[in-house]
DNA sequence: CCTCAGACCGACAACGTTGTCAGGCAGGAG
DNA sequence: CTCCTGCCTGACAACGTTGTCGGTCTGAGG
């Protein structure tokens, strides 16, 4: 193409800088300022001429200056950048609440780092470790179901942090929680209100921390309504099908069968909803934690619903409030559930 | 509790640091060496005898010093941080594409910044110059469907950009896309293959790049089967559940009506499961993109299926191969799509 | 003995910004 | 007239790290 010559796509995408970002001071040469008034400008400060004050502006345009804030945050000592510390941004309950958190941080301008661990402990402390050489200003974490105690150095340091959705053992932290306990209560009792006493529950293991709340509501419903407690109605652990089938077929060889079903989160009510059993013998069930098209299955399924959404921003904020100054023990906040009936738990 | 007094309890949680953070200075003080020992330690770096890297690990731990990477990236230009602008990471197709990009970054020990744009370009803009601000090394960026030739300020910087799932218009980036409109054409041909000629398509506005290939897809396989093409059949607009319903009832009104229905994305399958034409006049359906428990549903749902995790893998991969000095003109990669077949397409 | 290579080590500057501070200047009071 | 006050302004140090460079020390070789 002789005689013709486009600059950007001769070469292609550069593999470096073409153009060096400019600096303060570059800006303060053009604009023929000292790098101080520049600084002003851009931090909106007073006591700088109406005249200087439209020339730096438009040496900042000219340049495309961008602040670095990376050296600004090494000069204040703040990022304006929080990290949120999960178990898995994929699972739609976590990746709500992020963007709750995200939310109130972009209200502020800052910015947020994820990281997800798969609950795995040394996972989880490599990316705390990671945030806090990020200097990070604060901290919001998903606690995997082991012990904390390594956060008390970053306590310590003066990193706020939060936990949300379970309790980090070993530290103290300001927490949102929900309310599981009282949730797994009214859906059982849900089911109990129906006639059922064969109630089997499905859910994690017991050294998860919300395992152990919801069964605890299971059996509170259970004595609330004069039921005794069978253990052989209870089955825990990893939420795979072939457990949920087995589990199935178990409350359904029991002597005294189980009538109804209740499973104590997503994972294993997914993994029930598709284990062979389910679909053959059908028993009204009520699950914790709401599903994308819950009302849409075949049985519309009866759930207990968390807010993801109302704990990430309650966690936002708590953080928020502790960057602001608020002083004070851990605070605690409990974000009630909501029992969203539909048609699963009645008889076929 | 009178005599009884435990210090991190006492006073709440600090406002501030307790003990502020050691720096590579304090540890070449109580280790006895200079600051360059240090930092020749930390990184890994020869020539430090035994004893003297023995000495500053033990004064590392007893500090428990973490170095410092935004004064480490102030000097030596890297943050080792990416950033990911999406619409939404609540939706579940770009969280999972988010997931695999952490997933990327992490085995590097590089760090993620995530920020949801709502589709909007002034958010867009303003996320992205703050991750600029932060000095990220790249970015990656599922655009929202308007100008993007703002980003050529960035790409100059030597930034390196990636789009994902939808092309960046007005600049030159690497992209990863679907194969969405192959996807669609499969998807359609597998209702014509049933022997519908009239289907319905309700998607997104016209405006919306994926929106327009699946539309073309649809069209290919219309042609492909010698079936002409009908205006008065294709419904565009927002994903609401009234607008669904009034595209079905149109679509049944029509003098020739539809005998089969394509739904375009995620959002607009939802809406259209949700309208109660749809239950009433249930239609052989096949809608692109998964959903969480398509499986499921009443009819479960046969769908084009896309790889969020593979197009987000690909999408990291692409910017970390130009920071490792790749050149040449943009990549573009096309991940396939997949249809899954389950029973929606059948006739009742 | 001297020379030289190479390992080891630390002083110092630099990265880009903001806080401190002191100087200059205008205007009002005395 | 001088003095003071208060606004503007920029020089300079500091934030915590790494690259550069020159110095010391050890041991081998001549």
């Amino acid at each position: 193409m002789p005689g013709l010559s486009i600059d950007r796509e001769a070469g292609g995408v550069p593999p470096a800088a073409r153009v060096p970002r400019a600096t303060i001071k570059d800006v303060a040469a053009l604009a023929g300022v000292g790098i101080k008034t520049v600084s002003r400008v851009v931090n909106g400060e007073p006591h700088v001429s109406e005249e200087k004050r439209r020339a730096v502006q438009h040496a900042i345009a000219q340049l495309r200056f961008r602040p670095n804030m990376s050296a600004a945050g090494l000069r204040n000592g703040q990022s304006e950048a929080i990290g949120l510390v999960i178990a898995d941004i994929a699972e739609p309950f976590q990746s709500q609440l992020a963007r709750a958190v995200e939310e109130v941080a972009g209200r502020r301008g800052w910015l947020l780092y994820t990281a997800s661990s798969s609950d795995d402990t040394d996972r989880e402390q490599r990316m705390v470790s990671s945030l806090a050489a990020r200097r990070v200003d604060g901290l919001i974490i998903v606690p995997s179901p082991f012990d904390h105690s390594y956060l008390n150095s970053e306590l310590d340091a003066g990193l706020p942090i939060v936990a949300a959705d379970r309790p980090a053992a070993g530290v103290q932290v300001d927490c949102v929680l929900s309310n599981g306990r009282e949730g797994a209560r009214v859906g059982v009792a849900h089911l109990l209100e129906r006639g059922h006493r064969r109630v089997a529950f499905v859910g994690d293991p017991i050294h998860v921390y919300n395992a152990r709340e919801r069964l605890a509501g299971y059996r509170d419903a259970l004595s609330d309504a004069g039921v005794p407690y069978d253990p052989s109605l209870i089955f825990l652990g990893e939420p795979t099908v072939d457990r949920a089938q087995e589990a199935l077929r178990a409350a359904r060889a029991n002597p005294s069968p189980a009538t109804a079903l209740f499973t104590g989160n997503s994972l294993n009510t997914l993994a029930t909803l598709r284990a062979p059993d389910y679909r053959a013998h059908p028993v009204p069930h009520v699950a914790f934690d709401e599903l994308p098209l819950a009302d849409l299955l075949g049985r519309p399924l009866t759930v207990v619903a968390q807010d993801p959404a109302t704990m990430g921003a309650t966690a936002a904020e708590l953080l928020f409030d502790r960057l602001d100054g608020r002083a004070g023990p851990p605070a605690e906040v409990i974000v009630p559930t909501r029992l969203i009936v539909r048609d699963s738990a009645e008889a076929p």
